[in-house]
DNA sequence: TATTGTTATACTCTATAACTATA
DNA sequence: TATAGTTATAGAGTATAACAATA
């Protein structure tokens, strides 16, 4: 008969993927962090400097999208301000709002980190067309793609 | 010609992927730190109890694998230890060297962590063997696998 | 009343430097 | 002298609770 679903769960292919994943995850993360530090940011700072980097955002929204506390982000901002990466503007809309935007300098420091994460490019490149093709659509599934039930 | 290499740095197809991994990433990372809380444990020490339940390791040599400073892992093993998840034992080898292993308590607790990580074997379930066996080659080959140069 | 951003507080993680006890 | 672990210190991230301004 067939494997079923909870066994492929648990079986030694699985557990091997897993581990490969986890693997996949530790390196992404110290590259992250390094990359990050030799712009002499932190990972949280990198984070929300990326963010602002394609748009003005709500302080409240930061938060939302970084999935930690609103109260946070003041000092995350507060530390970019300081640095003249980030600046705070009213939002003409409502009063109460303060929008976090990347200045130029920040923006250009936000190109600069982005093109400096070779981690998952370097060693996609030696993928054929075909082999990323695969991966990408196997990653989708993973991640509850497009035809996954319930999205 | 064929597509070279430098090009298929920057390929849609490869920022494609890139992004697919970014979201794997944040997605492991966010259901790790979830899990942990459940124990009323942070990140951190659900690492290191979950290294400790392997073996008594010193506390050097848990810094190395953690890749951080050792004075960090006198705070991490106070915390475990003051909880009765892990002890420090003597090396009889060496009187200088503290070995911190995980109790029984601290065993036990690890083992309920590891299951409750269903974040990887759960989407994984819903591929096919085939499936799985592509992914986990395409990780490997992306680590730089056992067929790698320079391995 | 509800929401936005901030402040105050406490805890944890992190790196650096200096200390101790061994080797 | 070199190494293992610790302590002291300072900066950063995090959550919680309370607050002022605005909606």
């Amino acid at each position: 008969m067939a494997t079923k679903r909870a066994d492929r769960r648990t079986d030694p292919l699985t557990l091997e993927v897993v581990e490969l994943i986890g693997a996949i995850v530790a390196r992404y993360h110290e590259e992250y962090e390094q990359a990050a530090a030799q712009h002499s940011l932190t990972g949280a700072q990198a984070r929300v400097l990326g963010l602002l980097s394609l748009e003005p955002t709500p302080m409240r929204q930061i938060a939302r999208k970084l999935r930690c506390e609103p109260s946070n982000i003041t000092g995350i901002v507060d530390r970019l301000e300081a640095r003249g990466l980030v600046e705070r503007r009213p939002d003409p809309a409502d009063r109460r709002v303060k929008l976090a935007a990347a200045t130029e300098e920040g923006r250009s420091t936000a190109g600069r980190l982005r093109d400096s994460l070779d981690f998952a490019r370097e060693p996609l490149a030696d993928l054929t067309a075909g082999e990323r093709t695969v991966l990408r659509d196997l990653l989708q599934r993973m991640l509850g793609g497009p035809d996954a039930p319930g999205v």
